[in-house]
DNA sequence: TAAAACACCGATTAACAGTCGGTTTATGGA
DNA sequence: TCCATAAACCGACTGTTAATCGGTGTTTTA
């Protein structure tokens, strides 16, 4: 997760450079920031792409992709098919936040409504 | 998973009835169930009552309540405070399925909201 | 009171994240 | 051209967890 958040905040870099942003504060080596690029790569979570000798890493997916991955898989998980109780759980995360995030989770439905819409005409 | 949705959909149960439900099906011995019921139970998702000499387990969290736990997990470790990511997220899943999902969606903020306001009168 | 039923503990296997060391390979400068 | 360095790559170890089961001891009950 620190590596991915640091390529989110900083765009594409190469090991040394996640290790000079994270090594010193996790004492990490830089072998595992090294072998963590890898495991993401091979997760194809991150591309990567030879400049010289050295790869440079960029995430391939953001952070709400990702994110409805992960939800994805849970729902999968647990209640097949059985989408409304997804949607209802929604419903009760974002209330149980506050009230406000059930208003905001309405406009967000309208701001998406009108963004399909403008792209399909 | 499985076990959960044995005493989900029956009630409850003792480890010798669930075994008798599963184990044959699943190929799995008694002392298999009674081991993950007991996990189960270390996990706070069932209680237990001894009843003579045998535990009877019933589900502490429904289909809906574990799935918002596992979500909220989810988006604790993902995207720390970033709520309106999070919201963001669900209006994508919802609108992934299909777009009736967006509606059923506001149907059930609308419904929340009903059942919040009779409750707080 | 002995057999059956059951709980409980420990053990094994398999997967996976986090971590690192060692080896190989490729680069670029002297 | 050759070597020092940087980087990739591979394997290994630890810790955690799920799935699975056997063994042991304890409680019922016929």
């Amino acid at each position: 997760m620190a590596v991915l958040e640091y390529l989110w905040a900083h765009g594409e870099f190469d090991a040394k450079g996640v290790y000079s942003a994270l090594g010193t504060t996790r004492r990490i080596s830089h072998n595992t920031i090294q072998s963590t690029l890898e495991r993401l790569f091979k997760k194809k979570l991150l591309a990567r792409q030879k400049i010289s000798h050295a790869y440079i890493y960029k995430t391939l997916v953001d952070r709400d992709e990702l994110m409805s991955r992960m939800i994805d898989d849970v729902v999968k998980t647990i209640s097949k098919n059985n989408t409304d109780g997804m949607l209802a759980a929604f419903v009760d995360i974002a209330a149980r936040v506050d009230d406000a995030h059930l208003d905001r989770l309405e406009q967000l439905i309208s701001e998406y409504r009108a963004n399909r819409d403008i792209e399909s005409s």
